[in-house]
DNA sequence: TAACAGAATTAGGTTGACCTAAAATAGTGA
DNA sequence: TCACTATTTTAGGTCAACCTAATTCTGTTA
């Protein structure tokens, strides 16, 4: 038995496999295929049935499985993804704010540590943060209760008529390419112009700066926008 | 291979053997026996013997062991048992400080977390606290060179004469001891009046109050005093 | 509708950290 | 010095989470 987290059944690797079903699931919640998964979270797609199948035939079943079909989050695991959620956005929002961090390194970190904080923990800095209901990357942050304000945002890759946006978060995915949105101005919040859109380029303009960015592809795909109301 | 920490041979558990090893040899680094490991760390006395031959017989050894004859850190493993020391208590300092824990809450959080920050972290509540040396409980915090300044304390129940001292520092393993010892008003810092030692009570005063305590001996056995130079 | 590609599963294996039970060793006292 | 006890080690096993290779399933396409 390893010594600190085997209450509930809820192990790292567990907690990790909830989450990536969660984001995959995406708001219309399908079904996830055994190989998405198993690429999004680096392992080989056999050991991914195992664990299905384990979290399947488990007393409290945290999805729901069916071989060749894919699988759910059930309502007790789509609980506890959304708790781990929770835990990382309210770190990574602790992160940015108390301890400084650059916006970029606050998902490894978050990544790490979400499996191992406290009730009390997360309660201590979300009143510390005063109950934030985004994190530093413009995500929105569940609440206790597992409550989700619905997305309104959409990628600027589907962008389809230019005009005047702001931008509704950036992907915590990849550090470098986070480190380049922040080094443009495109930050959570930031106005943008645009101006040209695909199949070309994508051609805009940040508040206050003048001259016209041109922005890559594997960029603009990190980015969702709204409209400036 | 699990997928986080497996860098660098240090898991959560070999962390655990290092600081249990760290702790019994105390400051004059005597050799320390399977059996004392197993009960510190709540495991059978074959898996300590176990655990030890690995970490003997690997390129870069953390230990020195021979059978029968007890284990030492070796260079590399004290160094990093200190590591994982400074980080539990930078971060019962922080909890303690920034967070607003209650004293007794702090170790158990800390005990989980000390393994899963990185050094970043670990920098980045040191700038915030300032640097600290001691951690709540009155413990000095491993500079991050591994330097300690030797201790000038001693176990309350080694005291042979009576006298006014300084609380040094109370023990952090047990939270509901800790709690008895605060509710008294034995906190690191306060003044202790000793009036009469075993064989007998301890009875005390402390600073500000009146009337006389008797104090258990379990509870005494928690408490580290000096001189009140 | 037969065949085939790609997805998914089964079968069998490894590793780390634990366990129990049995065997070996060390230190002590007769 | 011999035996006995307590400590320690060896032997052999379990479990979680991974792996590779082999097999089976599914949906499509000729």
């Amino acid at each position: 038995m390893p010594p600190s987290r085997q209450r509930n059944a809820n192990t790292e690797s567990v907690d990790n496999y909830l989450k990536a079903i969660l984001a995959l699931s995406g708001p219309e919640e399908q079904r996830v295929s055994s190989t998405s998964l198993a690429s999004r979270l680096g392992v080989a797609p056999a050991s991914v049935t195992n664990m299905l199948q384990k979290l399947a035939s488990s007393p409290l079943p945290l999805v729901e499985y069916e071989r060749h079909r894919g699988v759910l989050l059930s309502a007790a695991g789509k609980r506890r993804a959304l708790e781990v959620l929770r835990h990382h956005r309210l770190i990574e929002t602790f992160l940015y704010e108390v301890l400084d961090y650059p916006l970029e390194e606050v998902h490894e970190e978050a990544e790490r540590l979400e499996h191992f904080i406290s009730e009390r923990f997360e309660e201590r800095i979300a009143v510390k943060l005063g109950r934030p209901k985004f994190d530093p990357h413009g995500h929105c942050i569940p609440a206790m209760d597992g409550k989700m304000p619905k997305q309104t945002s959409m990628p600027l890759t589907d962008l389809r008529e230019q005009g005047t946006f702001v931008v509704d978060s950036v992907s915590d995915q990849d550090a470098l390419l986070l480190r380049r949105l922040r080094a443009h101005g495109i930050t959570p919040g930031a106005r943008l112009q645009v101006t040209s859109r695909p199949p070309d380029d994508f051609v805009l303009r940040t508040s206050g700066v003048s001259k016209a960015l041109h922005l890559a592809r594997d960029l603009a795909a990190a980015v969702r926008i709204r409209s400036a109301h």
